[in-house]
DNA sequence: GTCTATACCCGGATAGAC
DNA sequence: GTCTATCCGGGTATAGAC
């Protein structure tokens, strides 16, 4: 390996700084004036470039948007693992993985609307549902798998939970954009609330004779979400 | 009355003519190339038109949108109300709600980006969360309460379930978005078999027996959703 | 390789003419 | 009332300076 190469790994390069510095600038941007308002001509006039400059470390606006989300998950992997040997039961793991996704979100709400807004569009690269996002939201849908897992849980329980529970994250993080209330403690404690009862309703539901009692129910519920395709078996989520 | 006052009442009066013609363009052209895609000048221009004419009839491009809404909602309600009487359960209600709705949008998949685009932004008039459009929700949730007024059901769930059934509908809409199934028959299958099993465990949770289990997990889900303003109680929704 | 200056172009919107 | 001409902002591309 020559030294160029080594420093090039070991210390940032001037262009790495100044990407990261863009990076940051824009974010902090996104975060104070909303995804629209704020320009790419803003971004670099903080900077103190060029416009073009800018472009000469993301293609597109979006891209920096799709840089935030990659950040923003692998963030949340690490924060969820960190915290994961703590945790002795479903509530607290479901309150751990919804929580630190809060707190890793609680200055961006005015930048998700960024993320939001292709989300009905299956064919942008940005739209958190569709095919190019595929590997981010297995990544999270891994952890609400990894805290399931932690339990005596039921097997097709098990196959269920993890994106039904990706699904209502997805869902918290639209009420929490909407909330209004000081530091989103709505959401917050919507969310404290929520997980309680879950937690209480996957106990009911593997209680032996509850269990039992449900099996044909569940069994067509997960016969549903697979022909629909929204269990990751070979074809994932609505991203087939 | 006046003779012109009158005529404005019966007969179209020229600028309404165009102003329909307009609108039957534009969702012609959103429904062909997209909400993004089809621009006022292409609608204008297929309405041999210039730009500008078509901001003397829609203050913006939203605004065809906004229209678009609105007419939905009531056609949606239309449909409904007259197919209620044939209704016998809440599986033939709730199906009739969710298929009548998707058979409305069934050519419409192009164009509903343009309703979903503003879903995370709060302030946006366009945003189907929003408060702008509160009354067109409120419409469309009390389609849903209709249905279950129809049944024998307990107090709580008659709290529960519209609002609930209402978010699961705009779930459902997103999927539709995504289904790239030819006619989208998947989305179709998805909702026969949700509605199927949801009455299946409305009755469950009905039966005297499970209902009083069931009690006070139930009036906990209740006071959270409350607490989180998600019943259309004095604050309706997350519109506030 | 990094950046400036500038231009392109689209498309939503508007002022004012007919 | 209806429409033309025009504006303006902003994402993006590019030519070339350092």
């Amino acid at each position: 390996m020559s030294e160029q190469s080594a420093a090039k790994v070991l210390s940032l390069k001037k262009s790495d700084k100044t990407r990261a510095l863009l990076f940051r600038l824009a974010l902090g941007l996104f975060r104070r004036k909303g995804f629209d308002a704020a320009t790419m001509r803003d971004i670099a006039a903080e900077a103190q470039l060029a416009p073009g400059a800018a472009y000469y470390y993301f293609p597109s606006k979006d891209a920096i948007v799709m840089d935030y989300y990659n950040q923003t998950v692998e963030e949340h992997e690490r924060r969820v693992l960190a915290g994961l040997p703590q945790v002795t039961n479903l509530r607290e793991g479901l309150t751990l993985v919804m929580q630190t996704k809060l707190d890793l979100l609680s200055e961006d709400r005015p930048l998700l609307q960024g993320l939001f807004r292709f989300a009905g569009n299956p064919g942008h690269p940005l739209s958190v549902f569709g095919p190019s996002t595929r590997a981010q939201r297995e990544k999270s849908i891994a952890l609400f798998r990894a805290v399931v897992e932690q339990e005596e849980v039921p097997e097709d329980l098990r196959q269920l939970l993890p994106p039904a529970l990706w699904a209502l994250h997805m869902a918290i993080i639209l009420y929490f954009v909407y909330d209004d209330s000081p530091a989103q403690e709505r959401t917050r404690r919507l969310v404290d609330g929520a997980m309680t009862i879950l937690a209480q309703m996957v106990a009911l539901a593997s209680a032996p004779l509850v269990h039992s009692l449900l099996k044909p129910i569940r069994s067509r519920i997960l016969d549903l979400l697979r022909d629909a395709q929204l269990l990751p078996n070979e074809t994932a989520g609505l991203s087939r």
